[in-house]
DNA sequence: TTCGTCAAAACGTTCA
DNA sequence: TGAACGTTTTGACGAA
């Protein structure tokens, strides 16, 4: 994902509706909270579960046949669920992430092997009752990262393909990148949550700053004579050179002066902050 | 197809 | 050290 990218949108968004946000946009989000806290802790772990690992090749694959023949013995709708534990015992390598899995690294090959061996074992003692629950091999896994990164979605004959490749039932295949698109979604809305946050913060504190520049101004312009009686709609903040102008000439003078604070004659004190500009006098002072 | 949900498996933490 | 328990990940399903 282009988090870049992503980054630069959010921001777009955060400036172009900038002053126009409110109060219900922030609360739409509330109910994601809970939801942006659980991500967190599923990218450190997953980063960690997808770190390279060195693969050891196992071959203890069943063939579609024979899963085939397994389907076609118990013949009922559910089936197929009944034998995707064992189609997880294709040929794929076992791996483990070293940094996390030291101690099974030592035994990773042999614990593969006995745990997949044993699951099959028990399901086929449950008498396909009690399913184990398909774990993808590494590769699998990182297989279907790989194509999911290409395309999100897949038709009938990418499916097809996929599936034969993996040795695994198209159906598995079409519910991963259901679910790979469901939990990318949920991560990008956390992520977008989180941007939009911080937008919000901005925001907050600008208008914040904002409303106290103003007061600070209201306040003044009762102990201000004649320069800063000018009406409000007449004021114009520069952004960028942050030079005062007045609508009239009595104010001219201040707008090279930088801050008011500056002009010597001035009795005035005003904030360093608040400079205006007036873009019918000065239309090209920016 | 998405969304919400369930549940098995993996993983982490605590404690005797 | 290992059992017990809590948390996270992820394969799978049904509803819309």
């Amino acid at each position: 994902m282009d988090m870049a990218h992503q980054n630069d949108h959010l921001c777009d968004t955060g400036l172009v509706l900038g002053l126009g946000y409110g109060r219900r946009s922030t609360t739409s989000y509330t109910t994601t909270t809970t939801a942006t806290t659980t991500t967190a802790t599923t990218t450190r772990s997953s980063s960690h579960r997808m770190s390279p690992a060195p693969a050891t090749r196992l071959t203890l694959s069943l063939s579609d046949d024979a899963l085939g023949l397994k389907m076609d013995a118990n013949n009922d709708g559910k089936t197929t669920r009944v034998s995707s534990p064992h189609s997880t015992l294709s040929s794929f390598s076992t791996a483990y992430p070293p940094s996390v899995k030291k101690e099974k690294d030592m035994v990773s090959e042999e614990a593969e092997v006995e745990r997949v061996l044993s699951s099959r074992t028990s399901d086929e003692e449950d008498g396909g009752g009690a399913r184990k629950k398909l774990r993808l091999t590494k590769d699998q896994s990182a297989l279907l990262e790989e194509r999911f990164k290409e395309h999100s979605t897949l038709n009938p004959k990418q499916k097809q393909a996929l599936a034969k490749q993996l040795n695994l039932r198209p159906r598995q295949v079409e519910v991963w990148f259901q679910n790979r698109r469901a939990r990318t979604k949920l991560k990008q809305t956390e992520v977008d949550f989180e941007l939009l946050k911080r937008c919000c913060e901005t925001l907050t504190e600008e208008n914040r700053r904002l409303q106290k520049e103003l007061q600070e101004l209201k306040a003044l312009k009762f102990a201000t004579p004649l320069y800063m009686q000018l009406p409000a709609a007449t004021l114009t903040m520069c952004p960028s050179c942050e030079r005062i102008a007045g609508a009239s000439e009595s104010t001219k003078g201040l707008a090279g002066a930088g801050t008011v604070a500056g002009v010597g004659s001035s009795p005035f004190v005003i904030a360093p902050k608040p400079h205006f500009f007036n873009p019918f006098t000065h239309p090209a002072a920016c």
